[in-house]
DNA sequence: TCCGATCTATTTTTT
DNA sequence: ATAGATCGGA
């Protein structure tokens, strides 16, 4: 046995060194799926296999760089540097830029992300005079996304009867043409939109058997991680791509399916078995991750859905921490009695910013978590949520890059066009989008030649035109000549995009001309990073159309940050593969998590728990759930229910009780085995209240060092309460209190202004 | 065409 | 709450 292999056990072994043939490995939380994934590759190698040979799939690019430095590690650089290793989107990505001629795309096509799609539609509707309302821009999206993951291209959805009744219903009979005439549009951008990175590589290898023929004889070993999140789209490349040497490996894990709801389906993991009769099963049960706690208590929430493989995760590990539970009047004080608890593990436990995560629901949470921790000074780190490359500034000069790499990048010219304003406004730009339309070409031929299309202009808007062409096509010029980083910065300062923020002179506009900054040095780390890796890798040049393609499927967690003791902050989804030592699962009501468009069928309300799996799971010695009795949601006040989910834990597993003090719990009725009742939002949660007692300013705290058990006190939010207990001392002194309004509360005095009564 | 005031949708999760 | 869209007036 090689050296490297010693430290796995019987299965993980087993699903390493199989690498010939289709092998599943269902893999529970924590089983060391990772692991497995990157041995795997290591082995290959090892064996002698050409890295160029190896396809690995990753779903998130944080996971695919992941595995390429464990890889690394393992084996040492040179080699492994040259397998293909990345998300699906990025993979055939690149394999379009290659071969994306035999579909009619230029090498330097445009990706669309979801802000531009949704434009894009958005004007397609405007331009057919529909109503907005009906075809609402996202539910449209929605629906063509939907197609396009599971291969259904604009004439299929037109001639597909189930669906164009289904529209019908629904009153938007209209989708099939707005979907038609948004990839026409795309098209003549030489544009994609994430959905066509697999729809077109799918078409390529359908079409162009000498294609496929030519991937299939370089991908000899492929790798699929997240199985159980592929879409069909993905399903089938991926089986095209196997289908000669048949040594594919899939690692999943059906309990944390979590994006069904952007099209994957679990069904191909039973798929799975059809298609590769003699494969081979190897399951990875034991969890390294976890205590035993909460290992149990994962188990317990997951078998309450009834879709579900078999299996059982069990662990070595100590027993460890109860859950712990926090229970907050309002989201601002979940935030901070969330930060507080922190602190106080930081202090007891000794433990790095680092060692905590914040798990949500939804981005709008963190807020409240964000403001708690600054109040504190614990340095946190947010994933996700309104991304760097989405704010306005950011687009705006992005704009100017993809319209200088690719002219007919129409959604990049619409914005460019006039920002900073250069006098071509509405009028002007509907007029030239008319002239595109009627003779079939991008709108860049049009500005750029007006007069060959019969463009009805006045000289004064012509000279403007031509001379915003000059300039994109001067740049073009530049762009061949220069490397990125100077490119990019002649491009924000020629275009007058900088001077135009800079001259709002207000703290916006100055935040704006630093982002811009921030992301010229992106461009600069970027472009320098091309001129190292040169020699080891000969395709990266470090150019803007390089630094482009990356940004375009680049979220931002996929970013870096140089002090790296902080506190995440994410969405469960974004959590998924993660772990931490504690973790705070935070937003446990009803129609929040789960969420309220989730809980109308089974099969939705079933992904919910799925992904409070996922979050428990991320936890390796401590997980504590916390809810609000209410939130601002929508700027409007609203009183919350705890979450069905946390019935659904152990209560044995709990630090304390789910019901105390007080409050009375409502019966919920919740049979395990009928589907759950049509969402009846209960009016109770809706109902804004008088949100209008001001509260006392000059409410101020008593020298709490006298504070002693039996003692009553008054509390700013919860009023009234009798102290109970008094532990620790200096800052770190905390109280439990047992309040009329709310139950029994363990605050830390330092923040928590209590009045002697 | 530009600017400001008013209105409105947004919040599920991501490549 | 808040950013973006929209509309009317300059």
């Amino acid at each position: 046995m090689e050296d490297y292999l010693k430290g796995l056990n019987k299965e993980q072994y087993n699903a390493v060194v199989n690498t010939d043939g289709p092998v599943m490995v269902i893999a529970g939380a924590g089983s060391g799926k990772t692991r497995v994934l990157t041995f795997r590759v290591a082995h290959l190698l090892q064996k002698g296999i050409d890295p160029f040979n190896i396809l690995a799939l990753t779903f998130t690019n944080k996971a695919a760089r992941e595995m390429k430095e464990r890889v690394i590690k393992l084996i040492g650089d040179g080699e492994a540097r040259n397998v293909w290793m990345g998300t699906f989107h990025s993979v055939f990505a690149k394999i379009l830029r290659f071969e994306g001629q035999h579909l009619g795309y230029p090498s330097n096509f445009t990706i669309y992300d979801s802000d531009d799609t949704k434009k894009l539609i958005k004007n397609i509707i405007t331009d057919m005079k529909l109503d907005p309302k009906t075809y609402a821009p996202n539910f449209v999206r929605a629906r063509i996304s939907m197609a396009k993951s599971h291969l259904i291209g604009p004439e299929e959805y037109a001639n597909n009867t189930e669906i164009t009744e289904a529209d019908k219903s629904g009153a938007k009979p209209l989708i099939k043409d707005i979907y038609k005439t948004y990839n026409l549009r795309l098209k003549r951008s030489d544009a994609m939109d994430f959905d066509d990175l697999l729809f077109n590589t799918y078409i390529l290898f359908r079409d162009f058997a000498e294609v496929l023929y030519k991937y299939q004889q370089k991908f000899k070993y492929i790798m699929v991680d997240e199985y159980q999140d592929t879409n069909h789209a993905q399903y089938l490349i991926v089986k095209k791509l196997a289908a000669n040497t048949e040594n594919i490996c899939v690692v999943g894990d059906d309990a944390q399916s979590i994006y069904a709801f952007r099209g994957a389906n679990i069904q191909n993991i039973l798929n799975f078995r059809k298609d590769y009769p003699d494969y081979k099963l190897f399951k990875l049960e034991q969890n390294y991750r976890s205590t035993k706690v909460i290992v149990e208590a994962a188990n317990k929430i997951i078998g309450f859905n009834k879709d579900q493989i078999k299996k059982t995760v069990w662990t070595e590990n100590d027993e460890g921490n109860k859950i712990g539970l926090i229970r907050a009047t309002s989201d601002n004080e979940e935030g901070k009695l969330v930060a507080d608890a922190i602190f106080t593990a930081k202090m007891t436990e000794q433990r790095h910013n680092s060692d905590f995560a914040i798990l949500y629901r939804t981005n709008a949470q963190s807020r409240a978590m964000e403001e708690a921790l600054r109040k504190i000074n614990i340095p946190y780190r947010i994933y996700g949520g309104q991304s760097f490359y989405s704010r306005k500034e950011i687009k705006d000069l992005l704009a100017y890059f993809r319209l200088v790499i690719n002219h007919n990048d129409e959604d990049a010219l619409q914005r460019a066009i006039n920002t900073p304003a250069r006098g071509i406004g509405k009028t002007t730009m509907e007029r030239l989008i008319v002239v595109a339309d009627e003779n079939n070409v991008s709108l860049w031929e049009v500005v750029n030649a007006p007069g060959k299309y019969g463009t009805q202009l006045n000289s004064g808007t012509a000279t403007k035109l031509a001379n915003f062409a000059t300039m994109i096509k001067s740049f073009a010029v530049e762009m061949k000549k220069k490397e990125a980083y100077e490119v990019a910065q002649l491009i924000a300062n020629t275009t007058g995009l900088v001077r135009m923020y800079r001259e709002e002179d207000t703290p916006e506009g100055l935040s704006r001309v630093e982002n811009i900054e921030e992301l010229l040095n992106g461009v600069k780390e970027f472009s320098e990073r091309g001129a190292e890796a040169n020699e080891g890798d000969l395709e990266f040049q470090g150019t803007l159309a390089e630094f482009m393609q990356d940004v375009a499927l680049l979220t931002d967690a996929d970013q870096d940050d140089d002090d790296n003791d902080k506190v995440s902050l994410m969405t469960i989804h974004a959590a998924k593969g993660l772990e931490f030592p504690y973790v705070f699962i935070v937003g446990l009501e009803e129609n929040l998590f789960p969420s309220i468009q989730s809980i109308s069928t089974r099969a939705e309300l079933e992904e919910e728990r799925r992904l409070f799996y996922v979050a428990l799971t991320r936890a390796e010695t401590k997980a504590t759930l916390s809810f609000a009795e209410s939130r601002y949601r929508w700027g409007q006040f609203t009183i919350t229910e705890p979450s069905r989910f946390l019935d659904e834990v152990d209560e044995a597993l709990l630090e304390t009780p789910l019901r105390s003090g007080f409050k009375q719990q409502t019966e919920r009725i919740r049979t395990e085995n009928t589907i759950p009742k049509t969402p009846e939002p209960s009016r109770r949660n809706l109902k804004p209240i008088d949100n209008s007692q001001v509260q006392d300013k000059a409410f101020t705290g008593d020298d709490t060092g006298a504070l002693a058990p039996g003692m009553d006190v008054e509390h700013i939010k919860f009023g009234r309460g009798k102290v109970i207990s008094v532990e620790g001392n200096g800052p770190n002194q905390k109280a439990t209190v047992h309040f009329n309004s709310v139950g029994t509360k363990s605050l830390l005095l330092r923040f928590a202004k209590l009045k002697i009564v």
